[in-house]
DNA sequence: TCTGGGGTCCTAGGACCC
DNA sequence: TCTGGGGTCCTAGGACCC
């Protein structure tokens, strides 16, 4: 989808149309640009740059808060979409996804006309402009797609892959960053086609498994690694986390600790409406200086209850904060799903059936009243109360 | 410039097992 | 008594993607 952030945004206030505009929050906070509209881009505005960086380059600029509800469900649209085009659809990331057209040809036509459907279709069910690649392997369409964007369509007929990525920077390559672009252009490999040329043992012996693959790219093949899995093939979650960065850094126990419960109640949540259960939990903790750490314990048996997740998390934090130290960040992360029903006969099934009938009581006045109705972190925070609109002066309230 | 949040994959070392 | 080899699991960190 092309620029799928601002789009949304503009469905829901057509006033931003043609207009600069930031999605990610206000220049005023910690935070990066999420989306740039097509018109901000021109003042050099784009993803993952500092707000803050963003106003300076653009300030008459309008910034938006990010809504995700919205587009999950743009998403979801999206999806349904394509799978009006072939039952073979992988969604790739919230705006993005392959469809496997092997054997669409006599209800579609041949790949130009049936992109050029798909590309009207997905305007006319959505309103939001999408660009297409066409090609035998998935890293060619994805490639070939960003080239087509703003709006477009391009084939990359089948044998003229290695020409076509020639003289393509190597950035352009997904899996090549900052860093691996820096290690190429140090051997003085700037194009696609330089890399093409590069014997593959060179390239395995100086960047190990990832030069094989690298290998492969630079000719257009999905060789190893992600791309190289079926159209569809792709299962559930291998890990779930929530993070925050606070907008000033804080030492405060009481804060600290009821942000952690905030972030275990995110991820429980997260994994019963997964039904899985996790193994090994990890904080991740950033201070002032950005220095991270992250400190993870496997448990014995998987759970997914916020309470459990809570003492583990608070344990690693306990031994392991720097006492005193100014935390900028704080995360939980959790992977390594187990067997959940395990958990009963220890627990002892009428006490752990209680438990999972609490959370789904929970989970239920969360969907009715907001996330911070029922609170586990809201209990801990005691005299403390942290500062929100409702409460500018962040002074001890009653408890909820 | 002052650096989000949610993910995936890879590397590397160490514990441990047979 | 001077140090094998294969495998798995765990932990920590980092590159990268959207």
């Amino acid at each position: 989808m092309d620029a799928f952030f601002v789009s949304v945004e503009e469905l829901y206030d057509p006033s931003l149309a043609g207009k600069p505009v930031v999605v990610g929050g206000r220049p005023t906070e910690r935070g990066v640009v999420s989306a740039a509209s097509y018109a901000a881009r021109k003042f050099g505005v784009h993803s993952a740059m500092p707000l803050r960086t963003a106003y300076k380059l653009c300030p008459q600029a309008i910034f938006v808060d990010g809504h995700p509800e919205r587009y999950s469900e743009y998403s979801h649209k999206v999806y349904d979409v394509l799978l009006s085009f072939s039952p073979l659809v992988e969604m790739a990331s919230i705006d993005e996804a392959y469809l496997d057209m092997t054997g669409t040809e006599r209800l579609h036509g041949p790949p130009l006309r049936a992109a050029d459907r798909l590309h009207a279709r997905m305007k006319s069910e959505t309103r939001l402009n999408c660009s297409i690649g066409i090609a035998a392997s998935r890293l060619v369409a994805k490639i070939g797609s960003d080239q087509a964007k703003p709006n477009g369509v391009l084939w990359v007929m089948a044998g003229r892959e290695a020409a076509f990525l020639a003289p393509l920077d190597v950035r352009k390559v997904p899996g090549v960053g900052k860093v691996t672009e820096r290690n190429l252009h140090a051997l003085g490999i700037r194009k696609v086609g330089d890399l093409a040329r590069l014997d593959e043992a060179f390239l395995e012996q100086r960047f190990g498994k990832w030069g094989m693959a690298l290998a492969g790219k630079s000719r257009g093949q999905d060789a190893g690694g992600w791309y190289d899995t079926e159209i569809g093939a792709a299962e559930g979650p291998k890990s779930i986390s929530h993070e925050h960065t606070f907008n000033e850094d804080t030492a405060e126990v009481a804060q600290i600790e009821s942000t952690l419960a905030r972030l275990c109640e995110l991820v429980g949540r997260r994994l019963r409406e997964h039904g899985l259960f996790a193994r090994t939990i990890q904080l991740k903790l950033r201070y002032e200086d950005f220095s991270t750490i992250t400190r993870a314990h496997s448990v014995e048996r998987a759970t997914q209850l916020d309470t459990e997740l809570f003492a583990e998390i608070r344990e690693l934090f306990k031994t392991n904060w720097k006492a005193g130290a100014q935390v900028r960040l704080l995360g939980v992360h959790v992977s390594g799903w187990g067997e959940g029903a395990e958990q009963m006969s220890l627990m002892g099934e009428d006490r752990h059936q209680r438990w999972q009938n609490a959370m789904a009581a929970a989970d239920r006045m969360r969907d009715r009243f907001g996330e911070s109705a029922v609170s586990l972190a809201a209990g801990l925070r005691g005299n403390f109360r942290e500062r929100t609109h409702e409460n500018p002066a962040g002074l001890p309230g009653k408890k909820k």
